[in-house]
DNA sequence: CGGCAGTTTGACTAAATTCAATTGCAGTGG
DNA sequence: CCACTGCAATTGAATTTAGTCAAACTGCCG
């Protein structure tokens, strides 16, 4: 089992240096790891949650739900991701988050981070580069599903969680786990089913890439980042070289 | 002409408790106003900023270029936000900034900001919570953009819009400011430009808003709020009682 | 074997985009 | 004062696109 500890390291250490006093207390912080089963809801919209959570394995999704029953996914999280950063500051909670396939996460008592911002300053800095990334994200998502044909839309989609795993080291070979059904695609990216459908069929069609058996697979990555119209920029990233292909 | 801090601590002081030293701290930092001209774009698409940006009076758009040439618009700021805290921690920026009529804005060195940070960490919290805020309002971009109709996606820019500005005191009567074009309304929206026309037509037709001479009216707002699937959770006001009528 | 959920496909419908043309208005220069 | 220009708003018609609906197919589990 991966620890929780070292996966928010790892991530933070991405962009932010941090001390050896950093570190300490980052590991002085109690984790609750918990398994969390494919689609189980583990946080709700509504919640007035007490403790941060942290993507330790798996992949998680943050969703809307929508009047009509259905949902609005927003953004997806993978390991050393700390997906509801949101609920630290802000009493209840606007957006739900579920496990897409079998995930783990790890809770973190707020009292305890809030202790570890004042006594670190620099660790409540990394955490907080890390929800202006998000945001960042967001806006990414805003303009993908607004102004981006089906296509693009969904390629571009790919892109950037093919980018951010492999900044994970999550990738094996040219594929990593996506267990995402068709209808939540469509929940992502505002498309009916059927053209979820027909879409990831001419994507394959065109050979860039794959997606089978909740595995992502990209066959061409230039190739489907001119089809996304993706630029990483926008995730910075830094010592990041593109994938080959 | 309005102080600069005292729009920005009106508008902390909205959801944080700043003690009077974090005042004095807020005050003693360099705000360097500037008159900014309709539709010029004070904040570019790839700069690497130095100071952060504070909205004094009127309304800032930040918008993403597109390959076509065009933009698509991600959010509307109003005084007393920071429509810029990205930049913060984040060398470059993603994403540009204009004004939609004429605007005031203040910019604050990022090197007194963090200083600031240092010393007062409450103020610190506060911006954060700002930034929090702000993601939430992309969040509900995506929703919008995505889920909904275009009537009500309409709708609910606008219901969002009013709402924002009411609680900054900037509705007179039962209107407000909102000096944007159609094509405007169409790349923030998602929408070609004559959808937005005949989507407004209707709107209009419909007797809840009008849109005129650059000024927002809301006549029936809780008609517009149905229409337009609006509910201000999202915004995380405190103390906010809805409009009347 | 029979359900069940997710995927795939086709035919039809509804909706938004595109394109083209017109109007209204403010500013410019003769 | 008036023509002329440019930009934003408006409208209509044709086209394209995605959504809806329904049906079949797949693999998996009990």
């Amino acid at each position: 089992m991966e620890k929780a500890h070292d996966v928010l390291i790892r991530n933070l250490s991405e962009h932010t240096a941090l001390t050896g006093e950093d570190l300490d207390e980052i590991r002085a912080l109690t984790f609750t790891q918990r398994d969390v089963a494919p689609n189980e809801d583990f946080i709700r919209q509504g919640d007035e949650p007490e403790h941060s959570a942290l993507v330790v394995s798996g992949m998680v999704a943050r969703y809307h739900l929508l009047g009509s029953g259905g949902r609005q996914y927003l953004a997806f999280h993978i390991s050393g991701d700390l997906p509801d950063s949101q609920g630290l500051f802000i009493d209840q909670m606007d957006h739900g988050l579920s496990a897409l396939g079998h995930a783990s996460v790890a809770f973190i008592p707020h009292r305890e981070l809030f202790t570890a911002f004042r006594r670190r300053p620099t660790f409540a800095l990394s955490v907080w580069r890390e929800t202006l990334l998000d945001a960042s994200i967001f806006r990414e998502a805003i303009t993908n599903n607004s102004a981006r044909p089906m296509q693009a839309r969904m390629a571009h989609l790919f892109c950037e969680l093919f980018y951010r795993a492999r900044a994970a080291q999550l990738i094996r070979g040219n594929r990593f786990r996506l267990p995402i059904s068709l209808v939540q695609l469509g929940e992502t990216l505002g498309m009916a089913i059927a053209t979820v459908n027909r879409t990831l069929a001419d994507l394959r069609r065109g050979g860039a890439m794959d997606l089978r058996d909740g595995e992502l697979i990209v066959l061409k990555w230039r190739e489907l980042q001119r089809l996304g119209d993706f630029s990483p920029a926008y995730l910075h990233l830094k010592r990041q070289s593109p994938p080959e292909t």
